[in-house]
DNA sequence: CAACCGTGGAC
DNA sequence: TGTCCAAGGTT
């Protein structure tokens, strides 16, 4: 009992152990738990995948990514063999692309080191990219029953209120707190539906803003319910304020209906996504000044800006982003505005080299795409901006 | 420890 | 429409 006091009153009725509380969860996760795919088999690749898919992921969202996922990789080894620009396909449009990467070089880790199953032991499973404490705790107790503490947002919710932890979840001594409640929860031999009640609990019963006190099984425990502090646990960090950015993007279109893309650098912001080039409109600048600078700076062409095709908003964790797309026109083609100079065209291909392509609007699915340009290829799609000109061949990466 | 890395659903 | 938030990890 210790461990609570340290961070909040504790309130729990006495004659209830932690250990009772534990199974309360296993219980009600019997009777509660959703039919996902990964829960047929708890075959350990899957398990791996659905953690890693599931980070900072909406559940059904993961569902159907995984389902695509495993039908395409159905094995450590399939998916060791796999290409990068594959992987990264199959992820797009699920954010934090690093957690892809990540995902593929663990894979075949596993294969060379570990002779193709995923590793039982923690520090086995942490020298693994992309895993971290919470995903090689889930991988121990779901996949293989081994009782070790996987404390994902849901889980720490439901304890800071059983507990009416006063500590920030993000401070050493609340995580320990938490953690160390989660150990005592344990029931012997249920590691694997406890981890899985505990975070289904939280998703589904114990949730953030319209939690189900009514309903709940812990109810006469909860120290925050009593408290009446429900709501303002756990204690979570400050939010930082989003910034406004204006950002402009060009369409380059070769006679032949090509549109250009180009890839950003690995490791930064949605790295080795592709994207229409473009860049920030400064201060004082307005949209057609800042493309026709990006479009000089970057690829070294001077262009004309042309029609605004579509204004695209996209949220980011720091910044939110106002997208404006135009066409870019050429100078020594008046009249041939999507006709490309040989000369530019050569200039283009030297300075972009092999982070670049030209591709047919119809083959633009094969690409990952970065989100603003994602929301903008479907607008002007949906428009018929590209069905004009004639579709020339696809030019692939 | 703080900052960074995406996205879409809920309200 | 804007804000909050999610089955976190890395640097």
């Amino acid at each position: 009992m210790s461990v609570a006091e340290q961070c909040g009153p504790f309130l729990l009725s006495q004659e209830v152990s932690f250990a009772e509380l534990g199974n309360v969860l296993v219980e009600w996760f019997s009777s509660h738990r959703r039919d996902l795919p990964w829960r047929r088999s708890y075959d350990p690749y899957e398990i791996l995948v659905s953690e890693v898919m599931l980070q900072q992921t909406q559940m059904e969202r993961g569902v159907s990514y995984f389902l695509r996922w495993i039908a395409r990789f159905p094995t450590v080894a399939d998916l060791a063999r796999a290409d990068e620009e594959d992987v990264l396909r199959l992820w797009e449009g699920l954010g934090y692309y690093s957690r892809a990467r990540n995902l593929l070089r663990t894979a075949r880790c596993i294969v060379e080191r570990h002779g193709g199953s995923v590793p039982r032991t923690l520090p086995e499973l942490r020298s693994l990219p992309g895993i971290g404490p919470y995903t090689a705790g889930a991988i121990l107790a779901i996949a293989w029953n081994i009782p070790e503490p996987a404390l994902d947002a849901n889980g720490e919710r439901v304890l800071a209120r059983l507990l009416d932890c006063r500590e920030s979840v993000r401070s050493r001594k609340g995580r320990e707190c938490l953690l160390a409640t989660m150990r005592c929860m344990t029931p012997e031999g249920k590691a694997r539906d406890f981890t899985q009640g505990l975070m289904e609990f939280g998703a589904l019963l114990c949730t953030p803003r319209t939690p189900g006190c009514d309903a709940c099984p812990l109810r006469k425990s909860c120290a925050a319910l009593t408290a009446g502090t429900v709501l303002l646990r756990p204690v979570l960090p400050e939010k930082r304020v989003s910034v406004p950015l204006s950002v402009v993007a060009g369409i380059l279109r070769r006679s032949d209906g090509a549109v250009f893309l180009r890839r950003r650098p690995l490791g930064g912001l949605l790295g080795g996504l592709w994207e229409f080039p473009g860049g920030k409109v400064e201060k004082g600048e307005c949209f057609e000044e800042a493309l026709v600078r990006a479009m000089r700076e970057e690829l070294g062409v001077e262009i004309l800006p042309g029609p605004l095709l579509c204004k695209v908003s996209h949220g980011y964790t720091t910044f939110r982003v106002s997208l404006r797309v135009h066409l870019c026109l050429f100078p020594d083609a008046p009249g041939q505005e999507t006709i490309l100079g040989g000369e530019v065209l050569a200039g283009l291909r030297s300075r972009a080299a092999s982070e670049s392509a030209w591709v047919a609007p119809k083959a633009l699915g094969d690409y990952p795409l970065a989100g603003g340009s994602r929301k903008a290829v479907r607008i002007l799609l949906e428009k018929g901006v590209f069905s004009e000109a004639a579709e020339g061949d696809d030019a692939g990466p």
